[in-house]
DNA sequence: AATGAATGAGAATTCATTCAT
DNA sequence: AATGAATGAATTCTCATTCAT
């Protein structure tokens, strides 16, 4: 479970676009969280966009490894995948009071900058086509994909306002919603 | 219906706040916009921070005299009000391809900014509010208060998507859910 | 004993010159003091430099007016206008708890502007000529000269030193010193 | 003796303090007398107050190691520790015509910034402690207090006018009371 | 006399980035 | 891998001044 140097200045960063937004955070912000120099950060990344895009990518990856595969682990059973699924997001979200990276990058990049874009919807169609997965079993391909959507904006939205509130009532009926599905 | 320098001002860094992200957007974007330098804006406004600030005020009083303000005309059936409360944001958000200032500044600045977290707060109270006004009429406090705080996160989330994607297929179904309650 | 707007100025200048310095003093520091607007200060002085030169000019008016005139005053006893003269003094410096302009801009100023410099250098000389036209009577020239130089310097060294500590007896010994020559 | 490039800035920037005063010196000016760009400053100082100081340290620091400490040099009689004490400080304020960044300090900032008051107001004392240190063999401890502080602003206010005139006989006749003070 | 709006220059400071060591 | 020094452009903001009203 050894991290390697890059990957703890990606999580330090991370954590700071989280919290300061991406223009806020400063490569000299991002340094001295990791006890580095500015000047050091180049040695491991080309430029703060490259940072940014990796921190997406990372995380989509956690997703991918942690939580979307859950949906295509197929010695589970549908409601057992949708319960499964639904309590690592609550983990992430709700346990360690984690943002949503993507919903931040979105709202902030995504309509200057086309990479960020990219990678953004990249992430949000791997959850949806993870959802859509486990719905289909139950449900038809258009029903599937609308629930899947609707559970994400929901997601999106109740995220926003758990920064905004201390309540994350709103934010776990999601998961119930979801479950009655089957 | 004169126009003050100071709204138009407003108006413009409304638009490239909303484009390009608060931090994103420097005060010289603002004053070319404006066709002003640099430091005639501080003439009208004290600083960065004022202009952000005026700017969710001015959007909140926009919505509050034309959109929330719909709930409480009595003159108007309880079915009616929705009806019309739902084509006013389908014509700020989707006609007028708008997004939602307080939604981008909620993610970019909440946390960091205690004077535009409550400005933001004030906003979406007040919008739950008026939807908790409506939906009273037909069910009781609870259940009216977790429809509107769930028709407001949905909402949000689904702004994000249509940055994303160019679909607002999704968004529109939130009036109709919220049409099907009465 | 109708106070000019003009004078009302400068004396709100002089103030702040003295406590916020020349260059850290702008003309909105003291058009709000004066209850104007940046703007309308030009309508009285044509720049920054005339009020302080004007500024000069009125201090000195001053201390011709009601203190170096002493000197002159024949009907006066030497030892009696000298006394007087010193009272004076410490009512200025001590009693309204007034800084000397000309030591502060002769520090800031002097070597940057002769304008300046010439201004402050009429002011001490018009005051050592005062005290040598009271010793005078008593000392040869050179001798007179001599005391009145050191007088003056130890009084703006004392007073510098009175804006560091709280004590002005150092200050007070300085008129003791004078009466003693008599 | 070598002298690094942190010291370099500091020298260069006494100097400009002294001849220009605080708020008249940019970073800019600063920044030019170095052969560097402004930003690159900061590299060194993290404001322009730190500099201002630094300076100050930096000077204390000077008259510390190469003047004040002669007065506690016991290998040297009373006379000779005060003969040299006086020639040092001539040496400083004549040969080098050097001003007292101290004393432009004291009337500029002192009563606006408590760093800078505070920083003026243990240099003052150094000097003061040291003088005492050598009068108290010859004198009480009050006569020489009163003896000390009278000189140190003489001093002052001799520099004082020596910067508007260009003779330097006043100040020279400080030390001449020193010595017969043995 | 005074105002409000604007200007252009310049203030202090921070930015992402580079590079020799 | 990391550092320290430097860069040039850009940041927010303030300056003294002007001018039409």
């Amino acid at each position: 479970m050894q991290i390697t140097r890059k990957e703890e200045i990606l999580e330090k960063s991370i954590n700071l676009f989280k919290n300061k937004s991406y223009h806020n955070t400063s490569m000299s912000n991002i340094a001295s969280e990791c006890d580095l120099i500015k000047g050091s950060l180049y040695h491991h990344f080309k430029s703060k966009e490259e940072i940014g895009l990796e921190s997406l990518k990372y995380v989509h990856k956690y997703f991918n490894d942690n939580i979307f595969s859950i949906a295509y682990n197929t010695k589970l059973t549908t409601k057992e995948r949708m319960t499964l699924f639904i309590q690592k997001l609550d983990e992430y979200f709700i346990e360690n009071k984690s943002k949503c990276l993507f919903g931040h990058f979105s709202l902030e990049l995504a309509s200057e900058n086309d990479k960020f874009k990219q990678e953004i919807k990249d992430y949000f169609l791997s959850w949806e086509k993870a959802l859509v997965f486990i719905l289909n079993e139950e449900y038809e391909e258009k029903t599937s994909v609308s629930y899947a959507q609707e559970c994400i904006a929901l997601t999106q939205g109740s995220l926003m306002m758990m920064g905004l509130y201390d309540s994350n009532e709103n934010y776990l009926k999601i998961g119930k919603k979801l479950i009655k599905l089957f």
